[in-house]
RNA sequence: GGAGGGCUCGCCUAGUGGCCGAUGGCGGCGGUCUUGAAAACCGCUAUGGGGGCAACCUCAUCGUGGGUUCGAAUCCCACGCCCUCCGCCA
C-alpha cells in the first residue's frame, strides 16, 4: 500500500508502476474516490460537530424547547445518517483500490512482463558432472526408501509426499543448520503460527489478491499461511516500535501451505512443488532509510548464499523483472539452485525489499529519535525451504551407488556421518 | 464443550448517560535546585483523518462491529481476545 499523499502528488509514477508490473488498477478512479472521500469526510465532520453542539444545547433546554429541538433535528439526523453511509461506502471502495496500489519498483529492475525478463547477476559454483547416470530425486529417494509418493497421495491427494528415515533427519538438519547460521548473524529464532487470521494476510499483502493461492478454513475464519512472514509481520501489527528496537531480525520457522492453483499440472512429479512444506524465513524490519534497507537486502541475500555455498550447491542470483516481482516489492532477487535432473537452475530462494508497503498495510510503525512516527521498511528472504532444497541436495551430492554425500556443515546434525 | 470474571491513554488505575480524549500513580522527556547525582518541585507526555502558509481549528477512536438515545467509555446485542474452574486432550 502506498501513501495517499504520494499518490496524489505522483500519479504518473503510480501509473508507471501499474504498467511495468502488469497490474490492473485504475489510478484515476482511485484519485477520484480519494477526493470524494475527503469531501464526504469534511461534510460528516461538520455535521457531527453540529450534532455535538446540539446535544449540549439540549442538555440545557427545558422540556418545551427539547420537544422543539427534537422536531428540528429529525431531518438533520437523517441527512447525517445518509452522509455516514456514503462515507462508509466510498471509504470501502477506496480501501479496495488502495490495497491494490503497487510499490514503485527500483530503477535497476529489468522491465518486462514476467520471469523471462529476469537477469542473472552472478553465479556461484559449477553444476556437478557425473561419471555415471545420475538419478532424479524421486528415483533416488524411492530407491533408498527416503520417500513415499503413491501412498502419500492416497492419504492427501496430488502433490503429497512422505519423507522417510534418513531423509527426515536430512531435512531437519537443513533447518537446524539454517537456524544456526541466522542465530550467529543475530537473528531472533521464531517458531510461528501457520494457522492465521485474515488480518495478517492482508497486512503482508497475500490478500486480497492471492486468495486463490491460500487454504481457507471457513469454519474458524482462519487460513493456512504460505510463509512465516505472515506471522512475523502480524506480530507487530498496530504497534509503534521504539526506534531503539530496530532493526528487528527474525528467523521464522513454520510449515507453509500453498494451493499452487496457478501451477496446476506443473512440476507434479516429486518434491519440487508441493502443497505443504517447511521453511526457515529471514525477515527484517528496519528504519525507513533506503541505504539501510539496501544493506539488509544484501545481508539477507548473503545469508542464503552462505548456506548454499556451505552445502556446495551451484546457484545463480537473479535480478527479478518488474512483471515478476509482485505488487508490493521494491526489489526482488531470486536465487536459483542447480537441479541435475532438470539440467537447469530452479528457484529455491526469493529475497525481497518492500520499503514501507507492507508496514503500511499491517500498520507497523516506529518512533524516530526526533519523535516522528514512521512506517519502517521490511525485507524477507528464504533461508532454507524443504523439500525443494532437500531434492536439490540429494540430486547434486549423489554418488554412483545411490548414496548421498553429507556436506560438512550438516554432519553435526546427522551423528557425524559423511555419507547417507 | 460447560460455568464464571475481565478488556480504558507505555504499565497500573478512576470513571454506571452530558462537566470525559477521558482521573490519579508509575515510567519517560524537559526545566528549577545541586560541584555532580539523588530527592523535592514545575511543566510536557495517545493515534488517525480533514481544513489552514502558519499559530491553530475540527472530527473520530475507551477490545471490534452493530443498536438504543438529542447525547454512550458508561445501557443493549453479537463477535474477538485474556483469566479462573470443570470436562476432554497432544
Amino acid at each position: 500500500m502506498l501513501d495517499k499523499r504520494f499518490i496524489r502528488e505522483n500519479p504518473d509514477a503510480v501509473r508507471q508502476a501499474v504498467r511495468v508490473k502488469g497490474l490492473d488498477l485504475d489510478v484515476d478512479e482511485l484519485l477520484r474516490l480519494d477526493q470524494e472521500h475527503r469531501k464526504l469526510q469534511f461534510e460528516v465532520d461538520q455535521a457531527q460537530s453540529r450534532r455535538r453542539s446540539f446535544a449540549k444545547e439540549f442538555a440545557r433546554a427545558d422540556e418545551e424547547r427539547r420537544a422543539q429541538l427534537r422536531a428540528e433535528h429529525a431531518e438533520f439526523d437523517q441527512r447525517l445518517k445518509e452522509l455516514r453511509e456514503q462515507l462508509a461506502s466510498t471509504g470501502e471502495r477506496l480501501t479496495n483500490l488502495m490495497l491494490q496500489t503497487p510499490m514503485i519498483p527500483w530503477d535497476g529492475a529489468p522491465v518486462g512482463p514476467d520471469e523471462s525478463a529476469n537477469v542473472v547477476i552472478r553465479s556461484w559454483g559449477e553444476p556437478p558432472t557425473f561419471d555415471f547416470t545420475p538419478l532424479d530425486h524421486v528415483d533416488l529417494a524411492e530407491k533408498r526408501g527416503w520417500a513415499e509418493f503413491a501412498r502419500a497421495r492416497r492419504v492427501a491427494g496430488e502433490r503429497a509426499y512422505v519423507l522417510c528415515g534418513e531423509a527426515v533427519l536430512l531435512e531437519r538438519a537443513l533447518h537446524s543448520y539454517a537456524l544456526a547460521v541466522l542465530g550467529a548473524r543475530g537473528f531472533q529464532l521464531m517458531s510461528v503460527p501457520a494457522l492465521v487470521k485474515e488480518a495478517p494476510l492482508v497486512g503482508t499483502g497475500m490478500l486480497p489478491k492471492g486468495r486463490a493461492e491460500i487454504y481457507e478454513i471457513p469454519a474458524d475464519d482462519a487460513y493456512l499461511a504460505g510463509t512465516a512472514e505472515v506471522s512475523l509481520v502480524g506480530l507487530h501489527s498496530g504497534e509503534i516500535l521504539d526506534a531503539g528496537r530496530l532493526p528487528i531480525r527474525y528467523a521464522g520457522i513454520s510449515p507453509c501451505f500453498r494451493r499452487e492453483i496457478g501451477s496446476a499440472s506443473r512440476d507434479v512429479r516429486g518434491l519440487l512443488r508441493v502443497h505443504q512444506f517447511e521453511k526457515v524465513e529471514q525477515f527484517v524490519i528496519c528504519a525507513a532509510d533506503q541505504a539501510e534497507s539496501d544493506r539488509w537486502h544484501a545481508e539477507l541475500l548473503g545469508a542464503a548464499e552462505e548456506i548454499l555455498q556451505a552445502l556446495g550447491l551451484a546457484y545463480q542470483v537473479v535480478e527479478c523483472a518488474t512483471g515478476d516481482m509482485g505488487v508490493g516489492k521494491y526489489r526482488m532477487n531470486d536465487i536459483n539452485t542447480w537441479f541435475p535432473s532438470l539440467g537447469m537452475y530452479r528457484e529455491t530462494h526469493s529475497c525481497s525489499s518492500l520499503r514501507d508497503w507492507q508496514a503500511r498495510r499491517a500498520n507497523v510503525r516506529y518512533r524516530d529519535a526526533d519523535g516522528t512516527i514512521r512506517f519502517p521498511f521490511t525485507l524477507n528472504n528464504t533461508a532454507v525451504a524443504t523439500p525443494r532444497l532437500l531434492a536439490a541436495l540429494i540430486e547434486n551430492l549423489q554418488t554412483a551407488d545411490h548414496r548421498v554425500r553429507v556436506p560438512e556443515v550438516l554432519r553435526p546434525y546427522l551423528g557425524g556421518r559423511d555419507l547417507l
